[in-house]
DNA sequence: TTGACGGGTTCCGAAAGGGAACTTATCTGT
DNA sequence: ACAGATAAGTTCCCTTTCGGAACCCGTCAA
């Protein structure tokens, strides 16, 4: 396995670390979430070199995460826009705020936060069973191998 | 903001980041979801130099989220496990698995699969509200900042 | 005493990242 | 007409990180 031909493993968190995995992506796609568009903006908010971000836009609009649209004509002046598939991200960012709250704690208050789109009022998402409804904690799910043998013991009972 | 001083941000994408952001992180800590634990066997899954998979594991384990641990004597050989802070992380790996499926399609199966620990059935986890219960769809939820004017549409609904 | 196993470390060239200045096109003020 | 500001990049160059391969160490079995 090499990273930079992760997209064509089979394994799903492979390929979708060959899309948001490197450096400074997710942090981009947080700014989308946040209303940000423009490449100055994201380029003070985030302190990443012009360069860099210029590449990673580039590459995020061809893995069809943003949509690089024109806003004005003269001079030609573009936005960058969550797409369908950029949006359906939400999800992992999500569970990646709750897990670094809990996990790598913080003295400042986070800048910002969830809210229900409908109340306005904040909400604490969790992982249920679209079938059931059921609440999944990380204990009540396993990933397996088809065909292999299972680990001997839960992993990471330690 | 500076990539190597992440862990000091508010943001918690960004103190989320400064964990499992790096190269090959994640996929070392889906192994230790699947049950690797040995070094050579992190190694030969995911065809990492071993001086990487040496450093990587040596940070994961100062993070909190592996812990090593002897498993004989002489010669003295150890295993890394999942913490309780490790396994936490699930449901991150969860909805990038669900998230890739969907917008990385490979044509190749799959090598695993996520089951009920209960019933040994698939599921497909989704997102609720730990209060109400009620699904969160990515368009029920927005971030917001605090004391700054909202976006003035929705991010990305282009 | 040779080879295998498990778990690393060292070395070095290649690739990626980072800082700062430069470019291009247009508008605004003087 | 000219200076400066704005927006969106690009170029240059140096530093850090990555990647491939070989090497090292302790122990055990043949």
């Amino acid at each position: 396995m090499r990273w930079t031909e992760l997209e064509n493993e089979a394994c799903p968190v492979a390929r979708g670390l060959s899309v948001i995995g490197e450096r400074w992506t997710l942090l981009i796609l947080r700014d989308c979430f946040l209303g940000v568009r423009r490449f100055d903006d994201f380029q003070s908010s985030l302190g990443i070199t012009r360069h860099l971000l210029a590449d990673r836009l580039k590459t995020l609009e061809e893995k069809g995460l943003l949509s690089r649209e024109q806003y004005q004509d003269r001079p030609p002046r573009f936005e960058y826009c969550l797409t369908r598939t950029g949006r359906d991200l939400f999800p992992v960012l999500v569970t990646l705020i709750t897990w670094a709250d809990a996990a790598v704690p913080s003295p400042q208050e986070a800048p910002y936060r969830l809210v229900s789109r409908a109340t306005g009022k904040p909400v604490a998402p969790v992982l249920c069973d679209a079938e059931t409804g059921a609440r999944l904690t990380p204990r009540d799910l396993r990933m397996i191998r088809p065909g292999l043998a299972e680990p001997e013991a839960d992993p990471g009972r330690g």
